[in-house]
RNA sequence: GGUGAGGUGGGUGAGUGGCUGAAACCACCAGUUUGCUAAACUGACGUACUGGAAACAGUACCGCGGGUUCGAAUCCCGCCCUCACCGCCA
């Protein structure tokens, strides 16, 4: 949610920043300004009012007590015009209060600086590439078969269980799952982030927080019987952590990385280009989430990329880092950067990480702050969090990337954590 | 699931209709004292909105929402949550 104070005081700046992003609905800045206007005049014919009331009361209890009832009694006739306009004037707060909050939810984050205004996928700035690209011609078999041939994972087996969209890891497929799980935990530890397991249910307030709500609501699964939301990421617990509190400056940066698995409708996509574990309704992430000052979170973002790129060079997978365009980005983030592996088989770039600077959007909704040690005043912390990596896809591409006749090697880096260094038949 | 108790500031906790934005104590912060540390003493010490250049002033908030009353942390109603015990259970 942005600050009310900047399309306040510069609602034209506000426009173009949005129209980066390719937000048509600018009226909506307009209509906010309104409203403040209607708000703030609103607001203090109400406390005058209610000042007025105060007073009168005091003065009544005053007279009371000095035996005054008479006075006491004819005073008490003011008071009834006064709780009528006190009565209009809250209940018209309210309803301004509700149709603005409602309005500054529909917009999104303003795009950094860096950020390109194109359009599509397809617009995005290829940052830099590391890593040579597989050749391995025709033969290569996708993840799919590969995972059929030496058992590693059956989609079947979880439409029986679940339904589309749900795998079930079996045998080394499994194992490979947990030994990447606790790599990618080790080098967040490694990192310097607090390591910690968070509920995968979350109720509507901290759904709301993370921008969740409402503006990809039928992207969860709800549990409507307990109103519970199953969260779509990591970053929707951890980052509520700190829902509410005034932190010290001395408290940055917070990092804290978890482990959780990640539940997604993924409503409407559907496709050739979705098959295998391309995009799935549950898989496994680590994600990183770090609290900053508003002045080093850039430094932290890059920070982050740093991080997610040691990962990627010890899993020796070729990948490349897009700085997302406006018309690509996310409705929360300031600035995106996306990683993506290349998988031999497919013959394609899948996305693995994305790593965001949320600046003040989601504190700004969760109320989340720190103390500014020169002005003692509190202000919005920054937010940032990053994948570290999201596993489903990360396998497709080590499965595909390193076949050979012998078996599917395994990356030095992970073999001490899968305990085998090739996966055979 | 059943029964009972309760939700007050960072924490403990007082407060049953006006003098309470809220005692006291603890913690935190600043200072004094002191070879250092500790202790002791002094002071400051909630958040948000509105008006104001600022100083400052007004308003709201004692789980949330409504109600009674001139006036509510305090009385009434609804909801949410927590704790204890019992039952069930990994």
């Amino acid at each position: 949610m942005l600050e009310l104070n900047i399309i306040r005081e510069k609602p034209d700046y506000v426009k173009e920043r949005l129209a980066v992003k390719h937000f048509g609905q600018l009226e909506i800045v307009d209509r906010i300004v309104e409203l403040d206007i209607n708000r703030r005049s609103t607001q203090k014919n109400l406390d005058d009012s209610l000042n007025k009331s105060n007073t009168l009361s005091k003065e009544i209890g005053a007279l009371y007590k000095t035996g005054k009832r008479e006075e006491a009694e004819a005073m008490k006739a003011q008071t009834n015009v006064l709780k009528e306009q006190i009565k209009q004037f809250h209940d018209d707060l309210s309803a301004i209060e509700e149709e603005l909050k409602g309005q500054l939810v529909l917009l999104p984050n303003l795009p950094h600086t860096s950020v390109s205004p194109g359009k599509t996928p397809e617009d995005n700035e290829v940052v830099r590439s590391f890593g040579d690209l597989p050749e391995m011609g025709d033969e290569a078999k996708p993840h799919w078969e590969l995972c059929d041939e030496y058992h590693l994972m059956s989609l079947e087996l979880g439409v029986k269980i679940a339904g589309a969209g749900f795998p079930v890891f079996l045998g080394q497929g499994a194992r490979l799952q947990r030994a990447m799980i606790n790599f990618f935990l080790d080098e967040a530890r490694n990192a310097g982030y607090q390591e910690i397991v968070a509920p995968l249910l979350v109720n509507a307030t901290t759904a709301f927080g993370t921008c969740n709500l409402p503006d990809k609501e039928g992207q969860m699964y709800f549990v409507g019987e307990d109103n519970f939301y199953l969260i779509p990421t990591a970053e929707v617990p951890l980052t509520n952590i700190y829902r509410d509190e005034i932190l010290k400056e001395s408290d940055f940066p917070i990092k804290v990385a978890g482990y959780t698995p990640c539940f997604r409708r993924e409503a409407g996509s559907y496709g050739a280009h979705v098959r295998g574990l391309n995009r799935v309704h549950q898989f496994d992430k680590i994600e990183i989430v770090q609290i900053q000052h508003p002045d080093k979170s850039y430094e932290t973002l890059e920070e982050m990329v740093v991080h997610v790129e040691g990962i990627l060079q010890k899993l020796e997978l070729p990948y490349r880092i897009l700085r997302l365009c406006g018309g690509d980005a996310t409705f929360a983030s300031a600035l995106t950067y996306d990683f993506e592996t290349y998988s031999a088989a497919q013959k394609r770039w899948l996305e693995v990480s994305s790593v965001s600077n949320f600046e003040t959007f989601q504190s700004n909704r969760m109320k989340l702050r720190f103390r500014d040690k020169d002005t003692k005043k509190t202000r919005l912390t920054h937010t940032l969090n990053g994948s570290a990596l999201a596993l489903a896809r990360i396998i497709a591409t080590l499965l595909e990337n390193n076949q050979t006749p012998d078996g599917i090697k395994i990356p030095k880096a992970l073999q001490p954590y899968t305990g085998f260094e090739m996966i055979t038949k």
